[in-house]
DNA sequence: AGCTATTCATAACT
DNA sequence: TAGTTATGAATAGCT
């Protein structure tokens, strides 16, 4: 297909060689594009060039990427190294694990329980009971703490109210900034401020630091 | 190039689709290799047809690892650190999800429950009820199942001794292959080797066919 | 880079 | 599915 045929064999003269490849490498280029459009192919090329320089192309619905994939589930050959092998190695170990933990937590809500032998169902149910007491056990300390902390603050509600009482009994139309603190003293908020005026000492502080976060 | 003009788009004929792709696709592998030789290119080539069928040319001077590796040089593209970004990315997610099931566990054991709120507490302690009541009523179930083939068992037995001493009363004398029978009537192993002899027509089985394996 | 004679690829057909 | 052929496309050699 030019002014005369051609031997398929290395073109010795540098620049016919040189012009050859470009109008040959864009042959080859378009001739992708027509068959991705044409026949709905995917194609990958790449092509480099005896001085080193690389074109590419790659159909538009891909990537080299997914290309390459493809060609290792289609041609059976490894191209990355064993790295990724390793790492696909551990993404199945893992989802291996993530499943068993998975039936192992359906087993403990009771479902899918159907094919447990009765020794394994022995052993579930006495984690079951364990797990049940421990939470008892637990809802228990926090409810005594709650009311331990309950008590204590209606303690100290009172101790404040006497105290204010008192400071009423020994200030009658003292300072204004007094009217209206009735109504506040019952928040633990409040102690702060009547700390320094307390007379017995006491300086309670809550059982459990972050009780309000966890009711 | 052919009987006519054609314009470059899908082809709609599944049948010419398909010619005109193993038609080209040739035609594009075979300048892949006419330019290799003409022009001392390298060339890396793959086509995957709409069907997946895959075809692919890589010049034989090279590889395709080699040409991807000059592909990362020349493109500055990161081929195959995005493939292990990806796994990597899908690595901790998944040891995410792994974590937080471990936890789950953990707390329906009754461990690690100090940082649970209140509600946490009695969600879980509902979730382990469910679960107990769950598997006890499956334990019940398989007790009740043994239950009932113990009995029948039983009454088998029971019905193998009466075979057992209608025959000795019937053949008393009779054949030296009786002798120490009656210590070995009473498992169902047993039960083959007599059936033919019951009277009864009676043929138990079990409730539950593998109900030793699961005990 | 552009031209064109010539060969090649291939679309439609068998 | 493979083979044939008329036709358009690609390109080798030249400018």
């Amino acid at each position: 297909m030019g002014r005369g045929k051609i031997e398929i064999k290395r073109i010795e003269n540098t620049n016919n060689r040189q012009v050859t490849y470009s109008k040959r490498r864009n042959g080859i280029i378009k001739k992708a594009k027509e068959i991705t459009v044409l026949c709905e192919a995917k194609v990958s090329l790449i092509i480099f060039a005896s001085s080193g320089k690389m074109h590419e192309y790659c159909s538009p619905s891909t990537t080299l990427s997914d290309m390459l994939d493809g060609y290792q589930k289609a041609s059976g050959r490894r191209l990355w190294d064993a790295k990724h092998e390793n790492l696909s190695n551990e993404i199945d170990r893992i989802k291996k694990e993530n499943d068993s933990m998975q039936v192992k937590l359906r087993h403990l809500k009771g479902e899918d329980i159907n094919q447990l032998t009765h020794k394994e169902l022995i052993i579930m149910e006495e984690a079951l009971q364990n797990g049940l007491s421990s939470i008892s056990a637990k809802q228990s300390e926090i409810l005594r703490m709650v009311r331990k902390n309950d008590q204590i603050l209606e303690e100290e509600h009172k101790q404040l109210q006497y105290a204010l009482h008192q400071k009423e009994m020994g200030a009658i139309g003292g300072s204004g900034n007094m009217r209206g603190i009735h109504e506040e003293v019952y928040h633990q908020r409040e102690r702060d401020n009547y700390e320094y005026q307390m007379p017995f000492g006491l300086r309670v502080q809550p059982m459990q630091p972050n009780l309000h976060e966890r009711m």
